[in-house]
DNA sequence: TTTATTGCTTAGAATTTGCTTAAAAATGCC
DNA sequence: GGCATTTTTAAGCAAATTCTAAGCAATAAA
């Protein structure tokens, strides 16, 4: 097992590098969690442990940083302070786990065991549609169409993902209203007519064969032809 | 959309309820499993999200339980840490989903739309109706004699339909004014000449047999003659 | 054969429906 | 709170459909 430890104090680094290392862990460090993020961002790692209070990014923003770059390396955050508060400020901000000072060192390593595991479990099925030769993966939200990635905001996307799911079958806009936006009375609004178009514009235009087409009167279609 | 949370901790609950209903998802709540079930039972919810550990019915049961009592309701558990056999155990079960506390509120609410759209799907019945060598698919608005397509503007194929579903009977044009265009008064209106003639030309000309006749004085009538 | 009636055909005017674009409003992020 | 992105609204334009009207063709009765 391979760790991050981000901690200040010289002393507790020393302390716990030994100490994990006769249990079979390696440990890289960083005295601040500037230098931290710099090391979580450049390897992989187990499990990040790391300080709260730290010079530069603090545990908190430490976290929330690698979460937002896409990090999902199990964090254990470690506390003077027993605030519950800041357990749940922790595990808002994405922490996986939470340690306040003084601790066992045994407790730390039954937890850094059960993150580690918890870190390499299965990732949950990928969800993933495909039509012709575009494909969808719903837990990354990405789309590919022809091998190349074509960017959806989040309202393109799901009324996509429903073409895809109803693949073949004329849709009307009442039905895409009422299943993508939750329209479930009359409107007069033509959302539906500007967001066929912008996914026209995105996943159409730009080849060869048009995958939505126009039923005239009815709603529309997404087949390969 | 409007769910049912089967939830002990009071807490969690408050918070839960808060947070959904920020984001126009209504929320019906039971302190217990058995409770639960008597007011899933009760009335119509889009999602049941229930802890696995509650007083009463556990989640388990509960799911099903009422998937013995036919509620097709999508389920989703809330398990506690890395209890990797219960997951297993409550798809088993007819969960539909599972989370795993701790879990971002992000990932609930987006598991909540997707379980929701999925429980409102329902396959789409396909309406064939058949007449000598053509074919009509009312749901998508299709077309086809002898297997070749044939575009119809909404008209047409409603004109179309009518001929169908009362074939080899001859229909007066003052009926087919009155049940395919909506008119009960006396009209000099010439529409459904036209209109027969706009079918005609796509639907007999291009073939050897007529299924269009006219019955001079009378109306029209569908034959395969 | 003539004439009145009924049906057919056609062009284009009127209407409806769908597309496109820009800008306003809302949302999410730092 | 300001900024960027996304979503919605609104309006004008384009395309397709629907309807009207007029002339022509077929039919039936005289």
């Amino acid at each position: 097992m391979k760790i991050l430890l981000i901690e200040d104090e010289e002393k507790a680094v020393k302390t716990l590098k030994k100490g994990l290392n006769e249990h079979n862990i390696d440990v890289d460090f960083a005295f601040d969690g500037t230098k931290g993020v710099k090391m979580a961002l450049a390897s992989e790692y187990d499990v990040i442990v790391s300080d709260v209070i730290v010079p530069g990014i603090n545990g908190f923003d430490l976290t929330k940083h690698l979460r937002q770059k896409g990090i999902k390396t199990p964090v254990l955050l470690l506390t003077a302070l027993n605030a519950t508060d800041d357990k749940v400020l922790g595990l808002e901000v994405g922490a996986d786990d939470y340690l306040t000072k003084p601790y066992e060192f045994k407790e730390l390593l039954a937890r850094l065991k059960a993150l580690s595991r918890r870190g390499k479990e299965v990732p949950p099925p990928k969800l993933i549609l495909k039509f012709a030769d575009t494909e969808m993966n719903l837990t990354g939200k990405e789309f590919i169409r022809d091998g190349k990635k074509i960017e959806l905001t989040p309202k393109e996307f799901a009324l996509m993902e429903y073409f895809i799911r109803h693949q073949g079958r004329v849709i009307s806009k009442a039905e895409i209203a009422e299943k993508v936006w939750d329209i479930n009375f009359e409107t007069t609004s033509n959302v539906v007519e500007v967001y066929v178009n912008y996914l026209r514009n995105k996943v159409d235009k730009p080849f060869e064969k048009k995958l939505i087409h126009t039923v005239f009167g009815v709603g529309y279609v997404l087949k390969d032809e």
